[in-house]
DNA sequence: CACGAAATTCTAATTCGTTAGAATTCGAAC
DNA sequence: GTTCGAATTCTAACGAATTAGAATTTCGTG
Protein backbone atom coordinates (compact mmCIF):
# COMPACT_ATOMS: atom_id res chain seq x y z
CA UNK A 1 0.00 0.00 0.00
CA UNK A 2 1.40 3.51 -1.20
CA UNK A 3 1.88 5.71 1.56
CA UNK A 4 3.30 8.36 0.09
CA UNK A 5 1.61 10.98 -1.62
CA UNK A 6 3.86 13.43 -4.34
CA UNK A 7 4.97 15.93 -1.95
CA UNK A 8 2.69 19.03 -1.19
CA UNK A 9 3.35 22.96 -2.77
CA UNK A 10 4.48 24.82 0.02
CA UNK A 11 2.14 27.99 1.00
CA UNK A 12 3.75 30.13 -1.68
CA UNK A 13 3.94 28.17 -4.36
CA UNK A 14 -0.01 27.43 -3.65
CA UNK A 15 -0.13 31.13 -4.38
CA UNK A 16 1.56 31.16 -7.59
CA UNK A 17 -0.50 28.03 -8.84
CA UNK A 18 -3.92 29.80 -7.74
CA UNK A 19 -2.93 32.39 -9.91
CA UNK A 20 -2.11 30.05 -12.70
CA UNK A 21 -4.63 27.81 -12.72
CA UNK A 22 -7.63 31.06 -12.72
CA UNK A 23 -5.74 32.98 -15.06
CA UNK A 24 -4.25 30.66 -17.21
CA UNK A 25 -0.23 30.91 -18.31
CA UNK A 26 1.27 34.35 -17.21
CA UNK A 27 4.04 36.01 -17.10
CA UNK A 28 6.08 36.63 -14.23
CA UNK A 29 4.74 40.36 -13.57
CA UNK A 30 1.12 39.29 -14.08
CA UNK A 31 1.88 36.80 -11.47
CA UNK A 32 3.75 38.96 -9.30
CA UNK A 33 1.27 41.75 -9.75
CA UNK A 34 -1.22 39.67 -8.07
CA UNK A 35 0.80 38.61 -5.30
CA UNK A 36 2.10 41.76 -4.66
CA UNK A 37 -1.72 42.82 -4.30
CA UNK A 38 -2.54 39.59 -1.81
CA UNK A 39 0.65 39.44 -0.03
CA UNK A 40 3.03 42.16 -0.61
CA UNK A 41 5.47 39.53 -1.95
CA UNK A 42 8.27 41.55 -4.40
CA UNK A 43 8.80 40.06 -7.93
CA UNK A 44 12.00 38.52 -7.75
CA UNK A 45 10.51 36.36 -4.52
CA UNK A 46 7.86 35.33 -7.07
CA UNK A 47 10.72 34.72 -9.75
CA UNK A 48 12.92 32.43 -7.29
CA UNK A 49 9.84 30.47 -6.06
CA UNK A 50 9.04 29.84 -10.09
CA UNK A 51 12.77 28.33 -9.71
CA UNK A 52 12.00 26.07 -7.41
CA UNK A 53 8.77 24.90 -8.30
CA UNK A 54 10.36 24.74 -12.11
CA UNK A 55 12.79 22.24 -10.74
CA UNK A 56 9.97 20.87 -8.70
CA UNK A 57 8.12 20.45 -12.09
CA UNK A 58 5.12 21.80 -10.88
CA UNK A 59 4.97 24.80 -13.39
CA UNK A 60 6.75 24.97 -16.61
CA UNK A 61 7.56 27.57 -19.24
CA UNK A 62 5.59 28.11 -22.57
CA UNK A 63 7.60 28.82 -25.76
CA UNK A 64 6.08 32.71 -25.57
CA UNK A 65 7.87 33.52 -21.91
CA UNK A 66 4.82 32.90 -20.10
CA UNK A 67 4.55 30.18 -17.12
CA UNK A 68 2.11 28.11 -16.74
CA UNK A 69 1.04 25.24 -14.37
CA UNK A 70 1.42 21.07 -14.80
CA UNK A 71 0.36 20.49 -11.42
CA UNK A 72 -3.49 20.61 -12.27
CA UNK A 73 -5.57 21.36 -9.28
CA UNK A 74 -7.52 18.35 -9.78
CA UNK A 75 -4.09 16.29 -9.07
CA UNK A 76 -3.03 18.68 -6.41
CA UNK A 77 -6.03 18.69 -4.75
CA UNK A 78 -6.50 14.85 -4.62
CA UNK A 79 -2.85 14.95 -3.31
CA UNK A 80 -3.89 17.35 -0.48
CA UNK A 81 -6.76 15.52 0.31
CA UNK A 82 -5.41 12.52 0.58
CA UNK A 83 -2.48 13.38 2.91
CA UNK A 84 -5.18 15.38 5.07
CA UNK A 85 -7.02 12.25 5.17
CA UNK A 86 -4.08 9.47 5.98
CA UNK A 87 -2.61 11.95 9.15
CA UNK A 88 -5.84 13.33 10.91
CA UNK A 89 -8.61 10.46 9.65
CA UNK A 90 -6.56 7.39 10.02
CA UNK A 91 -6.71 7.02 5.74
CA UNK A 92 -10.81 6.58 5.80
CA UNK A 93 -11.86 9.41 3.42
CA UNK A 94 -15.69 8.08 4.76
CA UNK A 95 -14.56 9.96 7.88
CA UNK A 96 -13.48 12.94 6.66
CA UNK A 97 -16.50 13.41 4.70
CA UNK A 98 -18.43 12.76 8.27
CA UNK A 99 -16.63 14.93 9.62
CA UNK A 100 -17.54 17.81 7.23
CA UNK A 101 -21.52 16.75 7.56
CA UNK A 102 -21.24 17.60 11.55
CA UNK A 103 -18.94 20.12 11.72
CA UNK A 104 -19.24 22.31 8.74
CA UNK A 105 -22.50 23.91 8.86
CA UNK A 106 -23.35 23.18 5.59
CA UNK A 107 -27.11 25.01 4.77
CA UNK A 108 -30.17 23.25 3.05
CA UNK A 109 -29.17 23.84 -0.13
CA UNK A 110 -25.81 22.40 -0.17
CA UNK A 111 -26.75 19.77 1.63
CA UNK A 112 -29.57 18.92 -0.72
CA UNK A 113 -26.42 19.49 -3.61
CA UNK A 114 -24.39 16.47 -1.76
CA UNK A 115 -27.54 14.28 -1.85
CA UNK A 116 -28.08 14.53 -5.72
CA UNK A 117 -24.42 14.01 -5.90
CA UNK A 118 -24.58 10.74 -3.75
CA UNK A 119 -27.41 9.21 -5.38
CA UNK A 120 -25.64 9.99 -8.98
CA UNK A 121 -23.06 7.91 -7.80
CA UNK A 122 -24.68 5.13 -6.42
CA UNK A 123 -26.50 4.73 -9.85
CA UNK A 124 -22.90 5.22 -11.22
CA UNK A 125 -21.25 2.40 -8.70
CA UNK A 126 -24.23 0.15 -9.21
CA UNK A 127 -23.96 0.79 -13.58
CA UNK A 128 -20.52 -0.35 -13.21
CA UNK A 129 -20.57 -2.98 -11.13
CA UNK A 130 -23.51 -4.41 -13.11
CA UNK A 131 -21.07 -3.56 -16.24
CA UNK A 132 -18.54 -5.58 -14.37
CA UNK A 133 -20.28 -8.77 -14.20
CA UNK B 1 -15.25 37.18 7.87
CA UNK B 2 -12.30 35.54 10.28
CA UNK B 3 -9.64 34.03 8.06
CA UNK B 4 -7.53 32.43 10.61
CA UNK B 5 -7.58 29.56 12.18
CA UNK B 6 -5.34 28.50 15.04
CA UNK B 7 -2.10 27.70 13.90
CA UNK B 8 -1.98 23.91 12.95
CA UNK B 9 0.06 21.22 14.67
CA UNK B 10 3.54 20.47 12.92
CA UNK B 11 3.83 17.05 11.80
CA UNK B 12 5.73 15.85 14.99
CA UNK B 13 3.57 17.31 17.05
CA UNK B 14 0.33 16.00 15.05
CA UNK B 15 2.40 12.41 15.80
CA UNK B 16 2.11 12.95 19.14
CA UNK B 17 -1.18 14.03 19.48
CA UNK B 18 -2.21 10.36 18.11
CA UNK B 19 -0.37 8.97 20.35
CA UNK B 20 -1.97 10.55 23.57
CA UNK B 21 -5.61 10.80 21.15
CA UNK B 22 -4.90 6.77 20.92
CA UNK B 23 -3.76 5.88 24.56
CA UNK B 24 -4.76 8.32 26.48
CA UNK B 25 -2.44 10.44 28.93
CA UNK B 26 0.84 8.80 28.90
CA UNK B 27 4.53 9.37 30.17
CA UNK B 28 6.96 10.16 28.18
CA UNK B 29 8.37 6.95 27.77
CA UNK B 30 5.48 5.43 26.49
CA UNK B 31 5.17 8.03 24.08
CA UNK B 32 8.96 7.99 23.11
CA UNK B 33 8.55 4.58 22.14
CA UNK B 34 5.76 4.49 19.93
CA UNK B 35 7.25 7.43 17.83
CA UNK B 36 10.81 5.39 18.14
CA UNK B 37 9.15 2.28 16.89
CA UNK B 38 7.30 4.81 13.93
CA UNK B 39 9.91 7.16 13.16
CA UNK B 40 13.24 6.17 14.66
CA UNK B 41 12.67 9.23 17.04
CA UNK B 42 15.25 9.89 19.88
CA UNK B 43 13.20 10.82 23.48
CA UNK B 44 14.66 13.72 24.11
CA UNK B 45 13.35 14.44 20.63
CA UNK B 46 10.06 13.65 22.10
CA UNK B 47 10.96 15.89 24.84
CA UNK B 48 11.53 18.69 23.33
CA UNK B 49 8.75 18.46 21.29
CA UNK B 50 6.46 18.02 24.07
CA UNK B 51 8.08 21.22 25.70
CA UNK B 52 7.27 23.43 22.84
CA UNK B 53 3.54 22.07 22.74
CA UNK B 54 3.14 22.35 26.09
CA UNK B 55 3.64 26.07 25.54
CA UNK B 56 1.59 26.11 22.57
CA UNK B 57 -1.55 24.81 25.02
CA UNK B 58 -1.55 21.46 22.28
CA UNK B 59 -0.82 19.23 25.50
CA UNK B 60 -0.80 19.55 29.48
CA UNK B 61 0.71 17.43 32.37
CA UNK B 62 -1.30 15.52 34.71
CA UNK B 63 -0.36 15.83 38.55
CA UNK B 64 0.91 11.97 38.01
CA UNK B 65 3.32 13.01 35.65
CA UNK B 66 1.94 12.06 32.63
CA UNK B 67 0.90 13.78 29.20
CA UNK B 68 -1.99 14.74 27.92
CA UNK B 69 -3.41 16.19 24.62
CA UNK B 70 -5.51 19.66 25.15
CA UNK B 71 -6.22 19.82 21.62
CA UNK B 72 -9.34 17.37 20.57
CA UNK B 73 -9.39 15.32 17.65
CA UNK B 74 -11.99 16.85 16.99
CA UNK B 75 -11.12 20.64 17.28
CA UNK B 76 -7.87 19.78 15.33
CA UNK B 77 -8.96 17.94 12.76
CA UNK B 78 -11.80 20.82 12.25
CA UNK B 79 -9.05 23.38 11.99
CA UNK B 80 -6.96 21.22 9.88
CA UNK B 81 -10.21 20.70 7.77
CA UNK B 82 -11.06 24.47 7.26
CA UNK B 83 -7.46 25.09 6.42
CA UNK B 84 -7.32 22.64 3.88
CA UNK B 85 -11.06 24.18 2.48
CA UNK B 86 -10.15 27.33 2.31
CA UNK B 87 -6.61 26.95 0.42
CA UNK B 88 -8.07 24.38 -1.97
CA UNK B 89 -11.50 24.99 -2.18
CA UNK B 90 -11.77 28.16 -1.89
CA UNK B 91 -13.66 28.05 1.54
CA UNK B 92 -16.47 25.95 0.35
CA UNK B 93 -16.72 22.54 2.44
CA UNK B 94 -19.15 21.52 -0.18
CA UNK B 95 -16.83 21.64 -3.21
CA UNK B 96 -14.68 19.26 -0.99
CA UNK B 97 -17.19 17.22 -0.04
CA UNK B 98 -17.74 16.74 -3.83
CA UNK B 99 -14.03 16.07 -4.83
CA UNK B 100 -14.24 13.38 -2.19
CA UNK B 101 -17.07 11.38 -4.08
CA UNK B 102 -15.37 12.38 -7.03
CA UNK B 103 -12.01 11.25 -6.64
CA UNK B 104 -11.62 9.17 -3.47
CA UNK B 105 -13.12 5.98 -4.66
CA UNK B 106 -15.52 5.17 -2.00
CA UNK B 107 -17.26 1.39 -1.99
CA UNK B 108 -20.94 0.74 -1.80
CA UNK B 109 -21.22 0.81 1.88
CA UNK B 110 -19.24 3.35 2.58
CA UNK B 111 -21.62 5.56 0.29
CA UNK B 112 -24.92 4.19 1.61
CA UNK B 113 -23.59 4.94 5.02
CA UNK B 114 -22.95 8.43 4.11
CA UNK B 115 -26.54 8.95 2.80
CA UNK B 116 -27.94 7.65 5.71
CA UNK B 117 -25.95 10.31 7.45
CA UNK B 118 -27.04 13.40 4.98
CA UNK B 119 -30.38 12.04 5.87
CA UNK B 120 -30.16 12.20 9.28
CA UNK B 121 -28.64 15.73 8.87
CA UNK B 122 -31.51 16.80 6.31
CA UNK B 123 -34.41 16.04 9.38
CA UNK B 124 -32.12 17.36 12.01
CA UNK B 125 -31.84 20.99 9.99
CA UNK B 126 -35.29 21.05 9.15
CA UNK B 127 -36.14 20.26 12.38
CA UNK B 128 -33.66 22.88 13.94
CA UNK B 129 -35.00 25.55 11.81
CA UNK B 130 -38.92 24.61 12.43
CA UNK B 131 -38.08 24.94 16.51
CA UNK B 132 -36.14 28.35 15.47
CA UNK B 133 -39.40 29.46 13.81
C1' DC C 1 19.80 10.40 52.87
C1' DA C 2 21.81 8.09 48.74
C1' DC C 3 21.09 5.81 44.33
C1' DG C 4 19.58 5.06 39.77
C1' DA C 5 16.28 5.48 36.27
C1' DA C 6 13.27 8.53 34.15
C1' DA C 7 12.19 13.07 33.00
C1' DT C 8 13.37 17.50 31.90
C1' DT C 9 16.06 21.42 30.40
C1' DC C 10 19.85 23.48 27.84
C1' DT C 11 22.16 23.98 23.80
C1' DA C 12 23.17 23.62 19.20
C1' DA C 13 23.33 21.82 14.49
C1' DT C 14 20.78 21.08 10.21
C1' DT C 15 17.33 21.67 6.86
C1' DC C 16 13.57 23.95 4.48
C1' DG C 17 10.70 27.74 3.26
C1' DT C 18 10.48 32.49 2.63
C1' DT C 19 12.16 36.72 1.48
C1' DA C 20 14.40 39.99 -1.52
C1' DG C 21 18.47 42.98 -3.13
C1' DA C 22 22.19 42.99 -6.60
C1' DA C 23 23.81 41.55 -10.76
C1' DT C 24 23.12 39.80 -15.08
C1' DT C 25 20.75 38.41 -19.23
C1' DC C 26 17.22 38.83 -22.65
C1' DG C 27 14.47 40.78 -26.27
C1' DA C 28 12.06 44.14 -28.64
C1' DA C 29 12.21 48.79 -30.47
C1' DC C 30 14.64 52.34 -32.28
C1' DG D 1 24.07 47.97 -32.47
C1' DT D 2 22.37 50.52 -28.45
C1' DT D 3 19.05 51.09 -25.01
C1' DC D 4 15.50 50.08 -21.62
C1' DG D 5 12.41 47.45 -19.14
C1' DA D 6 11.26 42.80 -18.04
C1' DA D 7 12.96 38.46 -16.71
C1' DT D 8 16.16 35.67 -14.61
C1' DT D 9 19.93 34.16 -11.75
C1' DC D 10 22.96 34.70 -7.80
C1' DT D 11 23.42 35.32 -3.17
C1' DA D 12 22.30 35.66 1.38
C1' DA D 13 19.69 36.44 5.55
C1' DC D 14 16.17 34.81 8.65
C1' DG D 15 12.89 32.04 11.15
C1' DA D 16 10.57 27.68 12.03
C1' DA D 17 10.74 22.77 12.49
C1' DT D 18 13.37 18.87 13.51
C1' DT D 19 16.82 16.53 15.64
C1' DA D 20 19.38 14.96 19.62
C1' DG D 21 23.56 14.94 22.93
C1' DA D 22 24.94 16.74 27.45
C1' DA D 23 23.75 18.34 31.75
C1' DT D 24 20.63 18.67 35.30
C1' DT D 25 16.59 17.71 38.05
C1' DT D 26 13.13 14.77 40.01
C1' DC D 27 11.32 10.87 42.52
C1' DG D 28 10.57 6.53 44.30
C1' DT D 29 13.14 2.89 46.75
C1' DG D 30 16.30 1.00 49.88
Amino acid sequence: MARHVSPEPTERELDILHVLWESGPSSLSEIAERLEAQRGIATTTVATILKVMLDKNLVARTDDRRWKAVATHRVTSKNMVRRLVDRVFDGSAQRLVAHVLEDEELNAAEIAALESMLERHRRKNADAKSRGK
